[in-house]
DNA sequence: TATTTGTGACAGTCAATACTGACATATGAT
DNA sequence: ATCATATGTCAGTATTGACTGTCACAAATA
């Protein structure tokens, strides 16, 4: 009905390929591998992307939910601390697993994808920025305590990130603690720690 | 003078290995590779190790620094909550650099290597128990607020840990704060939490 | 000096893998 | 029905990479 077949398949191998190589990497796996879990020919892979490196590359571009973090905020924030934070970092967890797949591949691989880090990167700086300009209006207003607003948002930023980090890496999570308990204790403490 | 020839150019290899692993994964590096970055040749590799995954085996054996946690402590923590976080954390950082490079193949090789995982996560499991500990026993002298143990250490270790990876994963580093600040930031901010 | 031990050089095997070309086939559009 | 487009099949190339065997050489040891 549609003339879509192309991108169809086009978007079926780069799924493919990101799946597999988010667990074993670019090196690990094969093309044979990606066109099979695709349901499809090798030859088909490359007649659409060329090279396999050209593959990851493009799937990466397609796929890398990449919002503008400004927007997401815009008359959300109601400047009362722990609600505040609270949007903040389910916002920010929750970006991150949006891009769970690809954010494990670009630990893997930096050699491979040269600038990937960049833009892996830019979602956590673009909120680290909001975060800490947030902090400083905030101790203006008088309702969080006066000192380095920057250092306490990297500081928010690196304990969730920590947390991601830990997450993705033991499929098997023992840690026997719910995320949504982390994001609320860690509130709670920031909270406790920022309020006058 | 020494018959331990044969143990040095064994470490040669392993060292290598470890370095070039640690920036391209296990699959990213020949065996070629690792022994000219070794100044040594290949047949030596394979007869010393027998095979490249051995290899590795091997070397994350030799060379996992895997101390004994608990007596790095003993009669160090004075009890006092500022004092002691500001321990504990500089402890985690300097072991987790202290391994810097094997955790950095860890990261990116789950599959290579089964039950890697574990021996990574034996330090900071070892250490949360340690922290959850302390703050339980503060808790009881009336020094910390009463409330979750577990959850207020997993809340430091993920911003410890957090960092750490940030660290390891931009060569460059362009946060522009060091990671003393970090640190003692992180000590104040808790130390405000969880103070009664 | 004679012997053992560790290493190098070289040539080679075998499997995997990225990538290509030629031809046939299916599917949708006109 | 025709035609263009997208895919499959198959056979193949070239390279790489893990790993082996053989012989020669150097150094420590006895």
């Amino acid at each position: 009905m549609n003339g879509n077949r192309k991108q169809d398949t086009s978007d079926k191998i780069m799924i493919a390929a990101i799946e597999l190589m988010a667990e074993r990497g670019y090196n690990g796996v094969s093309t044979q591998e990606i066109a099979d879990a695709a349901g499809l020919s090798e030859k088909t892979l490359f007649r659409h992307f060329g090279s396999k490196q050209n593959l990851l590359e493009t799937a990466f571009d397609r796929f890398h939910y990449a919002e503008e973090m400004r927007s997401l905020f815009e008359g959300k924030l109601v400047f009362d601390l722990s609600q505040d934070l609270l949007l903040i970092s389910r916002k920010y967890h929750e970006i991150m697993n949006h891009n769970r797949k690809l954010i494990q591949i670009g630990m893997k691989e930096q050699v491979n994808l040269p600038g990937l880090h960049e833009k892996m990167q830019k979602h956590p700086q673009q909120l680290m920025k909001i975060l800490s300009d947030y902090l400083r209006v905030m101790s203006e207003k008088g309702k969080v305590i006066a000192a380095n607003p920057e250092l306490q948002a990297v500081s928010f930023m690196m304990m969730h990130f920590g947390a991601y980090m830990n997450d993705i890496q033991s499929s098997a999570d023992f840690s026997s603690i719910s995320l949504d308990d982390f994001i609320k204790e860690s509130v709670t403490i920031f909270t406790r720690a920022l309020t006058p």
